[in-house]
RNA sequence: GGGUCGGUACCCAAGUGGCCAACGGGGGCAGACUGUAAAUCUGCUGGCUCAGCCUUCGAAGGUUCGAAUCCUUCCCGGCCCA
């Protein structure tokens, strides 16, 4: 059997780890893990799947993994984040957040009973946090900790260097409150070990350091390689905002989309962080990548695990049969039934068929009304600059207007922004 | 609380009475080249009823023929002092 400690330097998800005794923990015992997140949203996204996927590799090794969301938390604001205020979720939002991450993380972690001891959870730390005293929680937990401790952390250290902004008590007090998670599930759970983005190292020390004070046991701190954009911001934004893991908020199809674009040089690496795909299976693809890059199987195998993991095999069947449809086959010639197929997982949007008549619909109008540009400006920029197809066929004419000309099999128009934009009209 | 410096578009950052929808860089978008990649090159990057018009330079007022630029008050941040 693999070990963990083997698997997870083959993966190249340690980038730093608090003591070489987490691995005889993880090889050989058992103890329960931790990943926090914001639960700003009712659905995670690509950016919170490294952390989760890494849990469940926990899980399968038979420890008790446990996401964490900051509800509590959430409502200070991580100082090494950026500069804008974070909102105040209502307990109503929060409440039916939870919810719909609880629903989705059911196919990414085992949370039934029947999982035991190894059962996952979905905790919300304003459980604890929010009625714990001021004055309670500054001797519990802040007479621990020195200011020049925090101040040294990087986190702080760096909003403390730039001229031009500083840093909140609110903020500064972060790291005491993730120091105190750490606490509470570790006495709760028997959680041992917290997992976290490198940026997170010196909250998850800080926790390390408490549990040491307050109970003289030994806790674990391991965090993987942070994925950033080219720009800096965190992974799994694609240009349209975040890729979620609620296929209503983003289809199977994005979803699918944004792994198969996947760089070269950084294909393997997510297939290791992301895909339960043996070793030998990604060294074969690392092969293939450099010997026929063109070919892009990595790519497909990366599109493909992590498509079906969080949709599953049917919708991903759907994602990779519409994406080779619409990329390498004429869209006119496509037949209805193979129309609606390859749409049904790309955005699509319907329209009165009366809208053809008397002079068309406004290419500009349409560009603008299937969110394929923001703005009439922006649509008739796109049009003047070639990016702009219907029926994959360029319009570069601001006026154009669409007509009945244009539909296929009588009630559909392929429209087109850039090179993979796509967007099914359907009149009727 | 006092002094002082600052708040410009997605980010950084010029501009300090008209030539400013506002230099430059980054990012983003589009095009060419490709492999739905990277790199590179080119164009675009407030909005609209688009050769023109409208709204923007922390907020609100004011001076002026005319303000991002000057004045007043307020809000926010840095630094120094109490």
């Amino acid at each position: 059997m693999l070990k963990i400690s083997d698997d997870f330097a083959f993966r190249g998800l340690v980038h730093q780890a608090s003591d070489e005794a987490l691995w005889t923990l993880l090889d050989e015992g058992a103890t329960a893990a931790y990943v926090g997140f914001d639960p700003t949203s009712d659905s995670l996204h690509v950016g919170n799947l490294l952390g989760i996927v890494t849990l469940r590799r926990l899980q399968e090794a038979g420890h008790r993994p446990i996401l964490l969301a900051g509800g509590g938390t959430g409502l200070i604001g991580d100082p090494g984040g950026k500069a804008d205020e974070r909102r105040l979720l209502s307990a109503e939002q929060l409440a039916a957040n939870l919810e719909g991450i609880r629903a989705q993380l059911g196919g990414l972690l085992d949370l039934s009973p029947a999982a035991g001891k190894a059962r996952g959870l979905l905790l919300d730390n304003s459980d604890w946090l929010c009625g714990y005293g001021f004055i309670d929680f500054l001797r519990d937990v802040g007479k621990h900790f020195t200011v020049n401790q925090m101040t040294a952390k990087e986190s702080v250290k760096s909003r403390l260097e730039r001229p031009d902004q500083g840093i909140s008590y609110t903020e500064f007090s972060y790291m005491l409150l993730q120091a105190y998670d750490y606490l509470y599930l570790h006495d709760t759970y028997g959680c041992r070990l917290q997992l976290g983005g490198s940026d997170q190292w010196g909250n998850i020390t800080m926790g390390l350091d408490l549990i040491r004070k307050v109970r003289g046991a030994e806790a674990f701190a391991l965090t993987y390689p942070l994925l950033l954009r080219a720009d800096g911001t965190k992974y799994g934004k694609s240009e349209s905002g975040a890729v979620w893991l609620d296929a209503a908020k983003s289809s199977p199809y994005e979803m699918y989309q944004f792994f198969l674009r996947a760089p070269d040089d950084e294909v393997g690496r997510l297939l290791r962080y992301f895909t339960f795909l043996s070793h030998e299976e990604i060294e074969a693809l690392d092969v293939e990548i450099a010997e026929r890059p063109g070919q892009r199987k990595a790519q497909r195998a990366l599109a493909h695990a992590v498509c079906t993991l969080v949709h599953g095999a049917a919708e991903t069947e759907r994602a990779s049969a519409a994406s080779s449809a619409l990329f390498s086959e004429d869209v006119a010639k496509l037949d209805e039934a193979l129309l609606l197929e390859v749409f049904a997982d790309a955005p699509s949007s319907r329209f009165a068929r009366s809208c053809l008549d008397a002079g068309g619909f406004a290419l500009v109008d349409a560009l603008v009304s299937t969110s394929l540009v923001s703005s009439k400006t922006a649509a008739r920029t796109a049009l003047a600059q070639g990016g702009v197809y219907v029926n994959n066929r360029r319009r570069a004419d601001p006026e154009a207007c669409l007509g009945r000309d244009d539909l296929l099999v009588d009630r559909y128009v392929v429209l087109r922004k850039g090179r993979r934009d796509y967007h099914l009209l359907q009149f009727e």
